[in-house]
Parts: structure tokens; C-alpha cells; sequence
DNA sequence: ATATGTGCAAACTGTTTGCACACGA
DNA sequence: TCGTGTGCAAACAGTTTGCACATAT
């Protein structure tokens, strides 16, 4: 671990406590509880940079909207169309790493995403 | 097949064509060789149309652009972070698709998507 | 005639960036 | 002091949308 600035920590915190795939935005809305007056700005500049670096990962799910996970290990999400949730599932297979492999591709992030109708919205609907 | 207006019509037919994941800008530079006066407009009302009726795939890969994909089946993306060229691989396995199963999940898209530098990449730096 | 789709351009919005300033080594 | 990071606000860019008009049934 690095020393990083105070902002950037506060970050990582906000991120390492949430099980949810938070937004810029709200990630943004949390982190000034701890650091009130930081700026979107330099939220979405150390998401940026964590990012880059592989600490975190980022994930697009095509709702308009950057999400960030703390867990950069292999996962796939399943994104409901209906309410915009994402859940984590662990992966029985990694077919993306194996692939790779084979076609002399190096990955360094990999990305699962089922888009679909979660259970929560199926039976309240 | 139903009866797509003519916009519609080209649109497809431009997709159907290529086998890169061009985005909304290429595909309307491609369909105003066929119609010359077609608005972006006309081309993203499309696209978003087809993408919810399930007969294109939208794939974000987080490069800021929406891609396209005409092959709707389940496969793997391998996206370069240096050159950005999206290469298509057959998957081995099918884990969201297992997964979902498994946990009430009704996806009507999967997407799979490695990150990293390509072979042509790799050689060239 | 009526409903659906189009062309055009303005508006929208998540994200990026330039710049002056603050902070830590 | 010097370099890196920040706060602020303006700019950016891909996408969406309102509206008048065209098109097909």
C-alpha cells in the first residue's frame, strides 16, 4: 500500500466498505462525510488512477454510468434491467483467462455481465 | 423479420457487413453512403430499438463509445487498451449462463469482455 | 386520415481538464 | 522550495429529445 493522499484513502475506504457498485456520484456523496468540502473533480481523477492501477475496478453495464468495485478478482455481475441492481456471483468456469491464453492476449481485468431480470423485480411484477 | 423502414434496413445491413463493433458515429458514416441524408439522430433511435428488441448487442467497453455487435450469440470480447480493437473469441464455457440458472436469473444478454494488450500490440512496442 | 418514423438542432449529462492554490517532503 | 495533489468551474463529447415534417398503410 502506498501513501496516498488523504482523499484518495477516504476513497478507497468508501469503497472498501460498501458491498454495492457504486457511482462516481455517490461515491462522491459518501466520501464528503469524511472529507466534506473534496470536489467531484478529484473523486473522479483518483477513480481514474486506482483504476489504471488495478487496486479497483471499473465497470460498465451500458446505464450511463461508471461503477466501481473494490474486488478486482474474477466475478461475474448480473445487472438487472428492471431496478438497475448488480449482483456478484462467483464464477464456476473463467473462460476469458483461458482464452487468452490460447490467442496470446494478455488480460489484466476481466469482465462478466449478465443483463437480465432479477429475482426481486420477476416476483414483484 | 418484420417491416423496417429503410433507415432501419441500412443500419442492419451496415452492421450485418462488418465484423468490428463500430459505434453509433462509424455506422452512420457507413449508412450515409447508402442514404445520404440520414440524421445521427435516426441512426442512435435505431440502435437503441434494436439493441432492446434483442436483435444487435450494445457492448460498452469503457473507451467513452457504445459498440454494436450483429451477432447476438453468447461470445468473448478481448478488448486492447492501446489500439482499442475489440477481437471476438468462442467461448469454452458459459458460466453467466450456468450461474443465472442457478440463482433465478433470467439474462437475455451476456457479455464477456477481457481487457489487456494484443498480440499485434505486444509485438509492435 | 392516422400513426409511426425521420431530419434537424438544441439540450442534456456524466466526465474531463485547465488553472491557481494548498499541502507534504 | 519544489513537486504532487486538490478545489473549483468551465469545457467537452457522446447521446438524447422536442418538434415540425415526411412517409406508409
Amino acid at each position: 500500500m502506498k501513501n496516498y493522499s488523504k482523499q484518495r484513502e477516504a476513497i478507497l475506504t468508501v469503497l472498501r466498505e460498501t458491498d454495492t457498485h457504486p457511482t462516481a456520484n455517490w461515491i462522491y456523496e459518501q466520501v464528503r462525510e469524511i472529507i466534506p468540502n473534496i470536489s467531484l473533480g478529484t473523486v473522479y481523477r483518483n477513480l481514474s488512477e486506482l483504476s489504471r492501477n488495478g487496486d479497483i475496478i471499473s465497470l460498465n453495464v451500458g446505464d450511463g454510468f461508471e461503477h466501481f468495485d473494490y474486488d478486482t478478482t474474477p466475478h461475474a455481475h448480473l445487472h438487472c434491467k428492471e431496478c438497475g441492481c448488480i449482483h456478484d456471483a462467483r464464477l464456476e468456469c473463467d473462460p476469458l483467462a483461458e482464452l487468452s491464453k490460447k490467442m496470446g492476449f494478455m488480460p489484466d481485468t476481466t469482465i462478466y455481465v449478465a443483463y437480465g431480470i432479477c429475482q426481486n423485480c420477476k416476483t414483484t411484477n
